[in-house]
DNA sequence: AATATTAATGTTATATTATAACATATTAAT
DNA sequence: ATTAATATGTTATAATATAACATTAATATT
């Protein structure tokens, strides 16, 4: 199997679980929404706001910056995609609602992201919450570098 | 002791611990630099570049954007203050140079900032790292949530 | 000390990221 | 069928950040 194919099936099988998803928790996946959320596994690494709206004006010429941004909330708020802070960008989200505790491994070089789960994110936060006494509510974890793929 | 006198305190104290470091590092810690950083630390909470630019500019009316945002680079960079990649804000270090393993809780309400350390986000990185065949550069780690004065 | 080099700051312009506010259309509930 | 809620369209602008080039100040070299 080729990586344009192998890429393609994995998009076309998270928008499949996105469908299912929306489905089981009464979400409107609308055709605009699709449309975003397609574009978005299309790349292979992250997305910017306004490259994605490059992309979606193609299809739907009255695409402007909120069409984009609104999309994404929703998208974001479902956990069908992810924000990376330290970059503004964009990725999808490869395991939808079966987890809280995800983060990131950016490569610098490549753009592309891994998403990694770990109970030990999990873990710091919470023990260092109750240290604190403070109550958590968004983890941000982003770790920018160099992949494999990459060093060679 | 009142709480404004002891954040005088910690502010006139961060900034002569930035004036030894810079000492010791060869930096030049100039009037420009020294200004915005007692401005940072001036604030209870986290502060934004472009409030920042306008309590400069009742100092200096020529700052300009890059004014900030070069000042914010070299503080940046050379470990005196952080940005919060989340909320685009930056605060003063707490510990300068001590530690590579910093992550912040920040309070939703009354934007004040925990800055903590632990070995363990080390261990975490490391060991992701190391299963994914990844060199991590910047960790980047911001706990969201409501601080325990905010929950009375 | 004069000159060259580097670092810092000044300045103009503009790029990038994101949202407010209000209008219209579509969908769901009564 | 009407109302209410949700989603989308549209205009304008806010908020965040940098590129590019000019000038000044500090440091190093002759």
């Amino acid at each position: 199997m080729s990586k344009q194919q192998k890429k393609l099936s994995v998009s076309a099988e998270a928008l499949k679980k996105a469908e299912k998803l929306c489905e089981i928790n009464g979400l409107k996946l609308t055709k605009l929404r699709k449309q975003v959320l397609k574009l978005i596994w299309k790349k292979p690494g992250y997305v910017k706001a306004y490259d994605l709206l490059d992309e979606l004006k193609k299809i739907d010429p009255s695409a402007k910056p909120p069409t984009i941004y609104r999309t994404l909330d929703f998208l974001i708020e479902n956990g069908l995609i992810h924000k990376l802070q330290s970059l503004n960008a964009f990725i999808g989200c490869h395991h939808p609602h079966e987890h809280n505790d995800c983060y990131f491994l950016i490569c610098d070089s490549c753009q592309k992201i891994e998403e990694c789960c770990s109970s030990k994110i999990n873990n710091v936060v919470t023990s260092t919450s109750k240290n604190n006494n403070f109550i958590p509510n968004k983890v941000t974890f982003e770790i920018a570098g160099t992949c494999q793929n990459c060093l060679n």
